[in-house]
DNA sequence: GCTCTAATGCAACTTGTTTACGTAATTACT
DNA sequence: AGTAATTACGTAAACAAGTTGCATTAGAGC
């Protein structure tokens, strides 16, 4: 990971740099699993909690974050897979393969994560009924937790 | 529907009838979408918000009600297709057919609602982990709102 | 009807998230 | 580099969803 390219993203979403939101970003790209605002309140407490939100938001929007559906109490975030890939992968990828991937919880330790090589499968719908975006939340207990 | 059976399904899960669980029960058989809290609090205002909580619980611990996952903001309900069936058929269900439904939230109108005949499709995980639930939610237009 | 136990209502509280507004920092342009 | 325009930040306060404690009320079984 590497800090140009953390501000090489910003810049590409028309966003200012600033030092949150490229502590957000490595906080991402560096952990395995999807954070909460909590998470981020915690870990970066040199910031605000109120820009650490407004963070979240403007990186929802840019779709630098996607928001991971769950049933309840606090809004988890992961980091979309295209940033992550021009994070690591030190180059920008153009293909954004848009099917969604599978969301896993695990009730033992609570962490949740993305499973970004399992895709969310074809769905069928009633007719007339249009998808725009599909969520599959998996909860069960991951291998450390065995 | 019919009042009697309602106070069937309470005596079944070893619950104590009153009118409170009644009515919300009979709100979510009438309702063809699933609802929140705070739907419950316009639509019976007879009854405290902190009633109101308490019997979602119980409803959910007794498996009367199930959780549908979303990604914002308030928890949404929907009846079990068991009491459902239990309550129009007017008579106990014994399969359980436990492969969970496919939830739909429409991002014109707002509503959610339960496709009781659209099942999850299986679901591949990575090796070591293990499912205990899944919840899939699809967001769209209802033919409604097209 | 009486007793036991569970459900309710009220008040207050916690937690997650948002809004308003003044200040500070970033960017673009000399 | 210096400046203006604009965006982001921090603080305080509000708001909303959901919870807890406790006294009162109401079912269920006898």
């Amino acid at each position: 990971m590497d800090t140009l390219s953390v501000k090489e993203v910003l810049h590409h979403h028309q966003l200012r740099v600033t030092s949150g939101r490229c502590d957000v970003i490595r906080l991402f790209v560096t952990s395995n699993y999807a954070l909460s605002a909590r998470d981020l309140e915690n870990q970066l407490p040199q910031y605000d909690r109120v820009t650490l939100y407004r963070t979240l938001h403007t990186f929802i929007e840019k779709e630098i974050l996607h928001l991971i559906p769950h049933d309840g109490g606090l809004a988890y975030f992961g980091l979309s897979e295209g940033i992550r890939q021009s994070l690591t992968d030190k180059q920008f990828e153009t293909k954004t393969h848009h099917s969604e991937h599978i969301h896993f919880t695990c009730t033992a330790c609570g962490r949740t994560e993305c499973l970004p090589d399992h895709l969310v499968p074809e769905v069928t719908l009633p007719e007339n009924y249009q998808t725009n975006e599909v969520a599959l939340l998996v909860k069960g207990q991951c291998p450390q937790c065995q």
